[in-house]
DNA sequence: ATACAACTTAGAGTAAACTCTAAGTCAAAG
DNA sequence: CTTTGACTTAGAGTTTACTCTAAGTTGTAT
């Protein structure tokens, strides 16, 4: 007795809906049926949701995804490739997490500006020359 | 003389598409027109554009950046709120940043998985027991 | 004068990732 | 028995963010 997917679904924290579409675009081939033909999954398969859970919320595309499990299980003569999926995708993340970095400057400059504004009642502050009009 | 649509796009590697749907969705009320109808951006407008790109690029919808580019528009009021624009997309941020650095462990993971199933000549390899059946 | 390139608009089309509906099946509880 | 709740499917609908098309205008070059 494995779990069904409204247990799978509330245990991962999505819904229903999406495994259903994930099975429904081949990304979850290793499913087992029981003899009702409803989903019955396996405590093994929740590695399998931990790894495409993984690549979808770190921005790799359905379809890249089902690629990694088509060749997953074709077995030991697609290593290679595999590699290379995760080897490809951790530079993406990387570009990613240093492109949200830069952001965040940017965001913490507009963060001091409006706080310096709110201080000085206006925008205005912003648009002085500097050292031309400093009143005490 | 400012910048025609297709200078822009081209100096903030966007296409003029994208650029004309930011306008029609309300992101740039600030871009003039000269006396032909046609969009004429002034160099200002770059500094307005590069925050748009910062909050998209990072994550922000565009119906929450024409929230912002709104409250832009009606001034000093409103300064309160812009700051709480970027102090919640600032937590939004990091929070995406943490979670891709915890994916990117499960990366680091598979790609290690991988390169000893590589060097083992099979995934096998990975569901040995361990401290069994080793063969020397 | 006329051709060409780049602009304009409204609105249609696309892609991705869900999200839901309708109609039906099935096992357990009352 | 029959109701209830959770499952099944195919397929339609939604949202977001573009992306493009069609028809038309304008400014410059030959």
């Amino acid at each position: 007795m494995g779990y069904t997917i409204g247990e799978v679904a509330s245990k991962m924290r999505v819904s229903a809906y999406t495994l259903r579409y994930y099975d429904k675009e081949g990304l979850l081939p290793f499913v087992d049926r029981n003899k009702s033909g409803n989903r019955d999954f396996k405590e093994s398969d929740f590695e399998w949701l931990a790894v495409i859970t993984c690549l979808k919320n770190s921005g790799m595309p359905v379809k890249k995804i089902k690629q990694f499990v088509d060749w997953s299980m074709e077995g030991d003569t697609t290593l290679q490739q595999r590699l290379e999926v995760f080897e490809k995708h951790k530079k993406a993340v990387i570009d990613k997490i240093t492109e949200l970095n830069k952001h965040m400057e940017k965001i913490d400059y507009k963060i001091w500006y409006y706080q310096k504004a709110i201080d000085a009642g206006s925008e205005a502050i912003h648009s002085q020359q500097p050292c031309i009009l400093a009143e005490d």
